[in-house]
DNA sequence: ACCCCTAGTTCCCGCAACGATAGTTACGTA
DNA sequence: TACGTAACTATCGTTGCGGGAACTAGGGGT
């Protein structure tokens, strides 16, 4: 997203619905398959699978899968992945200081009067 | 988007192809409606009309019609649309900063090993 | 023999965003 | 009478993300 810079949200999948709760979910530290499902609620399988095959391969998380049985694989944020905690972070304190602004402005275009022209 | 506060991506349309760089090119001051598409390489007249409608709604810019032949309509950030920029400017540097990382990360990743189980 | 475990994969579907093209309004000009 | 202009609006089609449900692998437990 954003004219002037190349768009990250096209590029990696920033934009998208999950990739940045599932960084917030590593950020403490690794994290199996079925923990990311927990937090992460509702998320499915697949969409899981997908965001963290997307990830690992533009280097913000490493996979590690132990030959156990049963199965057992870590997801980790890389250094790469880590350094997107500081621009997130902006992003959720503009949240946090806006949202009700947002929410307020949204509900008076309900009540509006009707546009001229 | 983001874990831990509420969703950003979906409740403004931030994550969408569009908003961030109709708001970067608002940034200098008000512009007419084509003169955004101009910077905004191809967008359709359509596609731009429903994104500055869901900004007005957003309360994130202000929409002007001046009763004239021909008629004219500025748009211009609101106060809560430029301290969106701020951000925004965390998410530019970040990819300025790391897009060469991430770019070798994903070229690494078509020439890795195969994945062991 | 049967179900359970983890970490997936496969198939199919729906919706919303995006895109292309054409039409509209209201007036001023030639 | 026809054309031009700005800012749309309407219609249609495509694409891709995301989601649901079922299935897989290779063993372990009872």
């Amino acid at each position: 997203m954003f004219a002037g810079c190349t768009p990250v949200a096209p590029l990696i999948r920033i934009g998208d619905k999950w990739t940045g709760k599932i960084i917030a979910c590593l950020r403490p530290g690794p994290r199996r398959f079925s923990e990311l499902q927990v937090p992460l609620r509702g998320i499915t399988p697949k969409v899981l699978t997908e965001s963290l095959r997307a990830m690992e391969r533009d280097g913000l998380i490493t996979r590690t899968a132990y030959a156990e049985i049963p199965p057992r694989v870590e997801y980790e944020l890389t250094p790469l992945g880590r350094s997107l905690l500081e621009p997130m972070a902006a992003c959720c304190g503009w949240t946090k200081a806006h949202l009700s602004e947002l929410l307020n402005a949204r509900e008076a275009y309900k009540h509006r009067a009707p546009t001229p022209v």
